[in-house]
DNA sequence: AGCACGCCGACT
DNA sequence: GTCGGCGTGCTC
């Protein structure tokens, strides 16, 4: 018999398990559909076989089900579906029918399985991972009360096309059929889109009917891929304003030739031949949804010649992808050192071999400029994936890549998941970026899986960033898989900007109140009146309110834990958010009995005033030059962050003032100037990662500056001038850093010297958050002590420093174990045989990325 | 006794 | 997530 393993599409914990079925020996083979009138589920009306990866229908007691097959095979077969325990052979049930295409194949499965133990998730969500953009199948209740199997709204869309038909040249209209002629003579150009003739000759439904019968045109339905020619546009009008991404040492290579237009058919013609799956539906044309992006058609741009570093870096890739064995290479080269280049030179290597590649790429980097240089390098082989683009959109790339015509998929994290065939090469760049880990379950990071499906599947991974993660330093060092290599120098040999230490709390004690020190608002009057541009970074990160004496920068400190207390407003005191200290707040300064104590946090909205009111009154510069800010507020809307963006380019002098997603990927020529306004609050997180934040932001920034012909210059304020991420970020001294942060790290029991699990538990009511937290916390002493042991602690339950958050209470708990050790083994019991609470929940977070 | 409600467990 | 079984407790 055989049988097939099911994860059903139903999130919840009691049922989160394989669910085994029979598989009928029918639904083995795609039955064709035998008219229209058969099918009623929907746009695709037709059966699909039942195999692994596939949306099917099953009967789940009183009622129908949907859920995702992750194995299937004969019974007793090794490896295939177990018979479930306590069900005799009456029992079993047989699948009702699949209901869509495989969306993965076994090794997805795999993944999810080892994504659900690895992160102690639920395995419906980490099956859900691989399902398309847009949705799956589901049953929902019907008007009359019953159920009934909606398919996703989300699916592929056709433009009705006019092409010359096998009468074409023999046909001539009769003299007064003016829109035959009309016609006739618009199609002499080539084809055209129905919509397109629409829009010239008004309504020709019935003009092209006539033709048709003739034999003088053919209508065929094509697939329209969405959101590419938008796309295309955007970079082709970037290239002409001179706003390009990290490309160092080259030209706007391959924008010059993408603004020229013009149709090209590449890419198409493997689309066409693997789309013969499509059951019940024309895909000869499918052909179109690879070629039909006509703007972004590109000419393969020429490849510059590499620097010493570049070469050695591609030669550790090379070895890694022949190892092909999940090796890893760390790219670790300054900003403008060229990483790009050598992402694009490996890959074309591993194309010519017959793999493909994956690129993810940080969700705020993912601009039209990043994907223009690898459109410009592969052309029409590139898939894109990322939030902001339409689930129409997302719908047709994830298609794209089924299909197996998409060589490259370029992305955010999620583009792991989807279907890309015969991986060669896994590109995570600016690896340290913490986006890469997902913030709801699974809580995966992407770094960890990729290395996970490289070992599955012989390929290899290039880790880059110029800030790279401790974590992927410390693994250099001791693992013998992993290899590190430096690119220590800018492509195009310029220097790196000078970062000038500006103390605030000098100034303060000076008599300043301005959030801009005398050293910035000179640096900006002398830029900005020679018609320059300056970038301001407002760190706002580290929202959690703390105390700051503005006299002489003191910040009050947990005794035990070595972060900053959290000043709370109500009840006036300062508490530890990982071991629970608390003192009353203090009045004035204990270290300088200041009364200036200060809590931290100021809004965009409020620098970007102060800053006007600045400019306004600078000599040479005034209300003129323009302030653009961005911030989470002004690039909601699609397209707004490309928008202010090219307002930016297209100024002549004008500041950027804006958070985070400003440090990186924009590359400016005419940036003479970058400031940091606050470098302290990221800095005085009470968190474990805090330091190496602050050291990251402050060298990602610096490299914005003087990237071209311009010298830049940085400027980094700080009421903290002494502390070591500071003045080790100022002279690009990462060992500096690094022999501040590791002893810390490893003295307090801090990743890389050990592994944790946070656990989270929160809810409405706090005081049943709170005993629930004690309650697991308890638990999993017991459980680590008996499984774990040496090395192994459960620290108490304790408030989140995010205590309350959208009227819910937080609360954790913190799992430390030895670096080698595996914490999820330990702990997954302990979560799956609880039984899920009413109204407190429980989320566990393995290797979080911080404790807030 | 008859029924409303809520909790618990099954669901392959 | 949904449903049915069963216990509790209230009402006729």
């Amino acid at each position: 018999m055989k049988l097939a393993s099911v994860i059903l599409d139903i999130p919840t914990q009691a049922l989160d398990a394989p669910y085994t079925y029979a598989v009928p020996e029918e639904g083995l083979f795609a039955a064709a559909c035998e008219g229209a009138g058969d099918c009623d589920d929907g746009p695709l009306g037709c059966d699909f076989a039942i195999s692994v990866g596939c949306a099917v229908l099953v009967p789940f007691g009183h009622r129908r089900a949907v859920g995702f097959v992750v194995s299937i095979g004969e019974y007793g077969q090794p490896g295939g579906p177990q018979w479930p325990q306590g069900i005799d052979a009456g029992k079993l049930k047989a699948i009702e029918r699949a209901v869509s295409q495989p969306y993965f194949d076994e090794e997805g499965a795999a993944c999810a399985q080892w994504l659900s133990e690895r992160y102690i998730a639920p395995l419906s969500a980490c099956v859900r991972l691989f399902t398309p953009p847009g949705g799956v199948p589901r049953m929902v209740h019907g008007r009359d009360g019953g159920w009934r199997l909606e398919q996703p709204a989300v699916g592929q869309v056709d433009d009705r096309w006019v092409v010359a038909g096998p009468a074409f040249s023999e046909f001539t209209p009769r003299a007064n059929a003016v829109k035959q002629v009309a016609v006739m003579e618009a199609l002499r150009g080539g084809q055209l889109r129905v919509s397109e003739l629409t829009a010239q000759l008004g309504s020709v439904s019935s003009t092209l009917k006539a033709l048709e019968a003739k034999g003088a045109v053919v209508i065929e339905h094509r697939r329209r891929m969405r959101g590419f020619s938008e796309d295309a546009a955007r970079i082709a009008q970037r290239a002409v304003s001179g706003a390009f991404g990290d490309a160092a040492g080259e030209e706007t290579v391959g924008f010059g030739e993408a603004a020229g237009g013009g149709a090209v058919e590449g890419g198409a013609a493997g689309f066409a031949t693997a789309c013969e799956g499509h059951a019940g539906r024309s895909c000869a044309d499918d052909a179109d949804l690879a070629a039909g992006n006509e703007n972004a058609a590109h000419v393969p741009s020429r490849k510059p010649q590499l620097t010493l570093g570049q070469e050695q870096a591609l030669d550790a890739i090379s070895s890694a992808c022949d190892a092909a064995d999940g090796h890893v290479v760390l790219v670790d080269g300054v900003t403008g050192s060229g990483k790009t280049e050598v992402y694009l030179q490996a890959i074309e290597r591993v194309l010519a071999q017959g793999r493909t590649a994956c690129v993810l790429v940080p969700e705020i980097s993912l601009t039209p400029q990043t994907v223009g240089r690898f459109r410009g390098r592969f052309g029409d082989t590139v898939a894109v994936m990322h939030s902001r683009m339409s689930a129409g959109e997302r719908y047709d790339q994830w298609d794209f890549i089924r299909s197996g015509a998409a060589r490259v998929v370029v992305g955010a994290r999620s583009a792991l998941f989807t279907p890309l065939a015969n991986v060669g090469l896994y590109v995570i760049d600016e690896e340290h970026e913490g986006s890469y880990k997902q913030d709801s379950a699974p809580r995966y990071h992407a770094r960890e899986v990729a290395c996970w499906m490289a070992r599955r599947s012989g390929a290899a991974v290039v880790l880059g960033s110029a800030t790279p993660s401790i974590e992927a330093l410390y693994r250099c060092a001791k693992h013998p898989r992993w290899a590190q290599v430096r690119l220590p120098e800018r492509a195009n040999g310029r220097p790196m900007p000078a970062v000038r230490v500006v103390d605030m709390a000098r100034e303060f004690a000076e008599g300043s109140r301005s959030m801009f020190s005398a050293a910035l608002t000179r640096a900006l009057q002398e830029e900005l009146s020679q018609g320059r541009k300056a970038v301001l970074l407002l760190n706002q990160r580290g929202f959690a309110k703390f105390l700051l004496c503005r006299e002489c920068g003191f910040v009050p400190k947990c005794p035990h834990c070595d972060t900053s207390l959290t000043y709370h407003e109500r009840g006036n005191f300062l508490a530890c958010h990982h071991c629970g200290y608390r003192q009353a707040s203090p009045a004035v300064c204990p270290e300088c009995s200041s009364p200036y104590l200060k809590k931290f946090g100021a809004g965009t909205q409020r620098v970007e005033d102060e800053l006007r009111c600045a400019l306004d009154a600078m000599p040479g510069v005034g209300p003129g030059v323009p302030i653009i800010r961005m911030d989470a507020d002004t690039t909601s809307g699609k397209g707004a962050h490309e928008r202010l963006l090219e307002q930016f380019a297209a100024a002549q002098a004008a500041v950027l003032l804006g958070t985070q997603m400003i440090a990186k990927g924009l590359d400016f020529d005419d940036v003479t100037l970058v400031g940091v306004i606050n470098a302290d609050t990221q800095l005085q997180l009470p968190d474990f990662r805090a330091h190496e934040r602050t050291f990251d932001l402050i060298e990602q920034v610096a490299g914005r500056a003087g990237r071209a012909q311009l010298p830049g210059r940085v400027l980094v304020q700080t009421y903290e001038a002494d502390a070591a991420p500071i003045r080790a970020a100022a002279r690009y001294d990462r060992a500096l850093f690094l022999r501040d942060e590791l002893p810390k790290r490893k003295m307090l029991g801090y990743p890389p010297y050990v592994r944790m699990a946070n656990v989270l538990v929160w809810g409405a009511h706090e005081a049943d958050v709170a005993a629930l937290a004690r309650e697991l916390a308890v638990e999993l002493a017991e459980q680590a002590r008996a499984f774990g042991g040496d090395g192994w602690s459960v620290l108490p339950a304790t408030p989140c420093v995010l205590a309350k958050l959208r009227n819910t209470y937080r609360w954790h708990v913190v799992v430390k174990c030895p670096a080698d050790a595996d914490v999820s083994a330990v702990l997954l019991p302990v979560f799956r045989r609880r039984k899920a609470d009413k109204w407190v929940n429980v989320a566990v977070d393995v290797d979080p990325d911080d404790l807030l």
